[in-house]
Parts: C-alpha cells; sequence; structure tokens
DNA sequence: CTGTATCCTTATTGATACTG
DNA sequence: CAGTATCAATAAGGATACAG
C-alpha cells in the first residue's frame, strides 16, 4: 500500500486478508494495525475527553504534521471510530469525536496506556541492563 | 534510528524522549511502540499460552522472518517482557517465556484482541460504507 | 536448531507549498 | 481554518546466504 498519487490512507491492511482464509494472524492484524500506527492511538485517547476540533487535536498532539492528522483522521473516520461534523462557517469548522464503538475501543487503549504507565520504570531498568550487560555471558546461567 | 549495521532492534524509541522531558505523549509513545511494531503482540500471545521454542515461533507465526522473531524476542527481552532460556545441547534449543511483567502486558494485548474480534464486523461495514459514498457529498448534511 | 550479516524493496512519515 | 499535493527522507520488513 504505497502512497497512490494524494494523500494515502494510514497503514491498515485491507479487508480482504493476504495470507489465507480464517489464519488466527490475520484477525489481530487488523488492529494491531488500527492501533500500531504512530498516531491513531493518541488521538483516540485525546478525543476520549470529549469533541476537538482539527486545530485543538493539532496544537495537543505536538509533533504531528497536517499530513498526519488528516490521514489518522480519515482513517479512524473510516473505520466508524471517529465521526467527521463539518460546519461550514465562513472559516470552516470541522469538530471530531469518537463514535460508541470508537470509545469502546478508547477503553482498551486506556488499558493499555495505564500498563504503560505503570511499568515504565521497569522497563527502563530491564533495558539499561540488558543494554549493559550484553557484553558478558553470565546470564544464560552458568551452573545449571 | 535505522539498522546499524547488524540485526538492528526492533523500533521502540530509546529511553530518553525526543521532544521534551514529562510531555504526555512521551509517555505514551513508549506502549505504542513496544506495541505497535508488526510482530511483538502475536509474539506475546502466543507466549501467554506457555514458554515456546524458537522454532515453535517461527512455525506459528507464519509469515515472519527469521530475521524479524530474532529481533522481536530480542527487543521483547530487552524490555524486561520475556526471558530467554538457552539449553546448549547437541542441537541447540532455546525457550522463550513470558515474565510476571510480561504477562501483564499480555492481560492488555488480549483485551485489545478481543476488541478486534467483537468489532471486525463492524469496522468492515465502515469501511466499506465509506470506500463506497466517498464520491457523493450527501453525508455532510444537506439540510442543515 | 538458532541465530547473524547483507542487500534490497516497500511502507511510513515529514517538510513544504498551495487551495477553498 | 482545514485541508491537499508533491517530494524527499527514513524506517521497517523480507530474501537469501552463511555460521556456531
Amino acid at each position: 500500500m504505497a502512497e497512490e498519487g494524494t494523500l494515502a490512507r494510514v497503514g491498515h491492511t485491507d479487508v480482504r486478508d493476504p495470507i489465507g482464509e480464517g489464519h488466527p494472524t490475520c484477525r489481530l492484524r487488523d488492529v494491531l494495525d488500527r492501533v500500531g500506527d504512530k498516531w491513531s492511538v493518541l488521538v483516540m485517547n485525546l478525543l476520549g475527553d470529549g469533541p476537538k476540533r482539527y486545530s485543538e487535536l493539532r496544537r495537543s498532539i505536538e509533533g504531528i504534521s497536517q499530513r498526519m492528522l488528516t490521514l489518522t483522521l480519515r482513517s479512524l473516520e473510516r473505520d466508524g471510530l471517529v465521526e467527521r461534523t463539518v460546519t461550514p462557517t465562513s472559516p470552516p469548522r470541522v469538530d471530531y469525536a469518537l463514535t460508541p464503538v470508537g470509545q469502546t475501543l478508547s477503553v482498551q487503549v486506556s488499558g493499555l496506556i495505564a500498563w504503560a504507565e505503570e511499568h515504565r520504570p521497569y522497563v527502563a531498568t530491564a533495558r539499561a541492563r540488558y543494554d549493559d550487560g550484553s557484553a558478558n555471558v553470565s546470564e544464560i546461567r552458568p551452573g545449571q
């Protein structure tokens, strides 16, 4: 799925699955791709607090480009996870909100985020330990 | 983070955060990257059923290359999420298992997967509807 | 069996400029 | 304000060959 000449969709495999019919891997791939791109979860999480305008999202996320915000939003909209509401006023106004189903996903996402916050110190320590002791071999349990 | 000349680590930002100190975005990025790569979650999920050998994982995942399996496993090990046990027998044997903390993550992952399975039909429908009606403009609520 | 090293292709993201 | 179009850079992933 390359950029076909215009704003392309964010990641996400198509509805047809690439490997085989009911292969368990494929079922999973769907969500993982949905949650796996760089911005979707961040956007979903923000929208979890309530509807927001395009510009609000843009400011809140900080590192995101217009391109990626639009791409992410479109993709979420396509999957029925967020709803886009255009108010064609003088400077146009567009609001985004989680759909009911989108909210159920955002609950899962929150769980993930909670896990992250709780275990970040552990992971940081583990990484330091790993990166440190990568040279010596004493972790293969010498006396066994 | 490019491939530095050898098997490089899978995704994952470093411990230092790239934007700013306590920026909320960065906290999240940690997990999202962990869960966001193509194979980590699949591996964690398999290991959720109990320890498995390298070759078992390889067969179970189907589309994965040796390279990516090793990369993923190393990365998970580095973060203290899986434990690697080498048995230096004649044909070497290596087992991988979730650590206690790894199991807590796998619980979150399961939630995500459950969500996926439950809402896949909805998402598929939403996509079809979106892709279909992309041409006409009647969704901007003409009568408002 | 369990990896590692390379090379190569493609996917993803960012920067920038421009439009209704 | 809320996008879209292009182009360029990078990162991720796969294929293949080789090694302990």
